[in-house]
DNA sequence: GAATGAAGGACGGACAACCAAACCTTTTCT
DNA sequence: AGAAAAGGTTTGGTTGTCCGTCCTTCATTC
């Protein structure tokens, strides 16, 4: 009976209409954005950031509002600002440390990963129906600068960050790209104290490689299974270590 | 070199990093939330609503502004109350018509599209992880009833939505759950208005039992491959019907 | 039939976030 | 020297949100 389907499939839905609808404030989600996407190296230290006045067109914010999450990143050592003409806010050189996982991350570790799941497989199909040859010759690069980085992680994080976005940029979708970014930074916060000896790099790298050959020859489903093997790798070092796995 | 690389990489990157932080507030947001439920049918018509102020603790918002987004939703007669003791809100039982897709929502439905492409992949790898005996049982009596609802595109329509949350619910990821409603949401506002003869519907509906027997065989990728193709099934029509196809 | 309790409905004050528009200061380029 | 382009400052007003209190309705219970 159509019945019992409900009563069964409706167990916990509830759960998820009536969650809290916490939405961030203007000035949060600016610091958040702006913040991660320095501390994943999308913006890179000394680049300059767009005019207060054009920002916080771009931003759709008050500048007032922009300024407050300007002054925090600057406090924070993110970000530092000269004036006058030719000034402008800058990208700070030497980037304070990430801030260690907070307990209630921990605690969602898993619904991160789902999370990062579902947007990364989205982008591998996605990219293997769209993603043009310059693309691909970019993701290359990243990958062979990546097969550089085996003993500094966290200059192989940043350029391995950098692929991922970039792949999710070959889809042309900004909402993917915007999932993408969030995910990634998340999962940074995650795996920044988490040991990761050359040979997991290594082999991670492979999967890259053969990650980007199965997108070249347009083959979503064996990119998409490429990629779960590359998350689940990430995924089977959080479980030994962190609670709930 | 890693310059050209980087070069290349950035070009769409500040697009999606300097994008409109556009937040909701929490009057807007409690409306969307519970607004896309009822129109889903995951709140059935006559069902109760939990009290005002047990369920402006369960959202996290104040009961004022509660009331605001009831106010708003009853004016638009997806709801009404009772007073007195007993009384309550409840789902009106004729839903209102579905409003027409807005100009900004027909621009953006490749982006609808690709967003529930990664939430309808990650869903039917995890479920196929995940989902117990008892998930897949109550999804097959889900797929039996829109066999018999072939002719009623409504109640298709519902039953449809059931199942793909139900799916979403047998991953146990709240964030993925409200990921999909959000998604069939916008979805729905998509489709309302498109012809789905009964042919298109069963073929569909063949691709849901796949799908269900893929996931009870724990086999993830074929459940990936089939829900893409179930995916392009949709996608392709809309493609025929909308600008940017 | 009166009391109780549980529900929606209404009001008012306080506060924080946000916006808008000016104006000031510093620096560099012409 | 002056114009231009940037960050820095101030002010005032609007809106959303919260909190607490009280009122009204009405089914249940005593």
């Amino acid at each position: 009976m159509a019945g019992t389907a409900e009563r069964r499939t409706a167990r916990m839905l509830p759960n998820a209409v009536f969650a809290p609808v916490r939405s961030l404030t203007a000035f949060e989600e600016t610091v958040e954005r702006l913040g991660t996407a320095i501390k994943l190296g999308l913006l890179t230290p000394g680049s300059r950031l767009p005019a207060e006045r054009e920002l916080c067109a771009r931003l759709g914010i008050a500048r007032s509002t922009l300024r407050q999450a300007l002054t925090a990143l600057s406090q924070s050592g993110h970000v530092f600002a000269t004036r006058g003409r030719g000034g402008g806010t800058f990208v700070s050189d030497p980037q304070p440390p990430t801030d260690p996982p907070s307990p209630e991350m921990l605690a969602l570790w898993r619904e991160t990963c789902d999370q990062r799941l579902a947007v990364e497989l989205g982008v591998a199909v996605l990219a293997a129906e769209r993603a043009e040859r310059a693309d691909l010759d970019a993701l290359d690069e990243l990958a062979a600068t990546l097969e550089g980085a085996l003993e500094d992680f966290a200059a192989y994080r940043q350029a391995d960050v950098r692929l991922h976005v970039g792949l999710a940029e070959s889809t042309r979708s900004t909402q993917l790209v915007r999932a993408m970014t969030e995910t990634q930074g998340a999962m940074t916060d995650l795996i920044a104290y988490i040991a990761h000896p050359p040979q997991v790099l290594s082999s991670s790298n492979t999967q890259h490689r053969r990650l980007l050959a199965a997108v070249r020859e347009r083959d979503g489903m064996r990119a998409a299974q490429i990629m779960t093997e590359h998350l689940q790798g990430t995924e089977h070092i959080l479980a030994g270590l962190l609670p709930g796995g």
